[in-house]
DNA sequence: ACGATGATGAAC
DNA sequence: TTCATCATCGTA
């Protein structure tokens, strides 16, 4: 099976085509010695400086800096005070854009007890928590050298297995922005196609 | 339905 | 310097 590094050029589009191509890509992450192979099940797309639900509609500030930067690098912020948010960036440098990771879907293999079964990780603060991911990977390049990156592993994708929603949480983006929809949520995906991640 | 919990940005 | 506001989650 092929496994291709997505890079630069993948994340040099728009975040509303990045948010849907990255369902049913994987999300590497490696501490140390272990690596952990996550299947993307859900994202949103917060594309420019004019969408409303953006912190990048505010403008230039210290937090939304890495949006303005290079595509392909993490924006990690805190929300709600507890929870680490995982977004990447998209499109060229200078257009404040990104995509939310809010959940992935992997199998896992539990020798000691003999089982297989499904981990799913649904919700962004829930995925960042299982996943050891804060602001310490703010702005770093997704690739092996920081520990967490995006790969395609060949998992085919159609369009009626994407369902499409508006996002959640931003009502505060005004009747025209918060109703758009740019939630893509992969509806189901194939036991044999879903990715593993070693046990112990 | 609601409280936890702290950074952020805007107002004063 | 203060204040309202959050791209959420777990418990009720």
């Amino acid at each position: 099976m092929g496994k291709k590094i997505l890079s630069h050029e993948f994340f040099t589009r728009s975040a509303v085509d990045v948010a849907e191509d990255l369902l049913g890509k994987c999300l590497i992450r490696k501490i140390g010695k272990k690596t952990g192979v996550y299947t993307i099940t859900e994202t949103e797309a917060y594309e420019g400086p004019y969408d409303k639900a953006s912190h990048a509609s505010r403008g230039r500030t210290a937090r939304t800096e890495v949006m303005f930067g290079p595509p392909g690098h993490f924006y990690v912020y805190l929300c709600y005070g507890m929870h680490w948010m995982l977004n990447i960036v998209t499109g060229p440098i200078g257009h404040p854009a990104a995509v939310l990771i809010r959940a992935t879907r992997s199998s896992t293999v539990n020798i000691s007890i003999r089982t297989r079964g499904v981990l799913i990780l649904d919700g962004p603060g829930k995925l960042t928590k299982a996943l050891k991911i804060d602001k310490g990977l703010n702005a770093l390049c997704a690739s092996p050298k920081a520990g967490l990156w995006f790969e395609d592993r060949g998992i085919k994708m159609s369009k009626n297995q994407i369902k499409k929603t508006p996002r959640i949480g931003v009502s505060y983006a005004g009747p025209v922005w918060s109703k758009k929809k740019y939630r893509f949520i992969l509806k189901k995906l194939p036991k044999e196609e879903l990715s593993s991640f070693p046990a112990g």
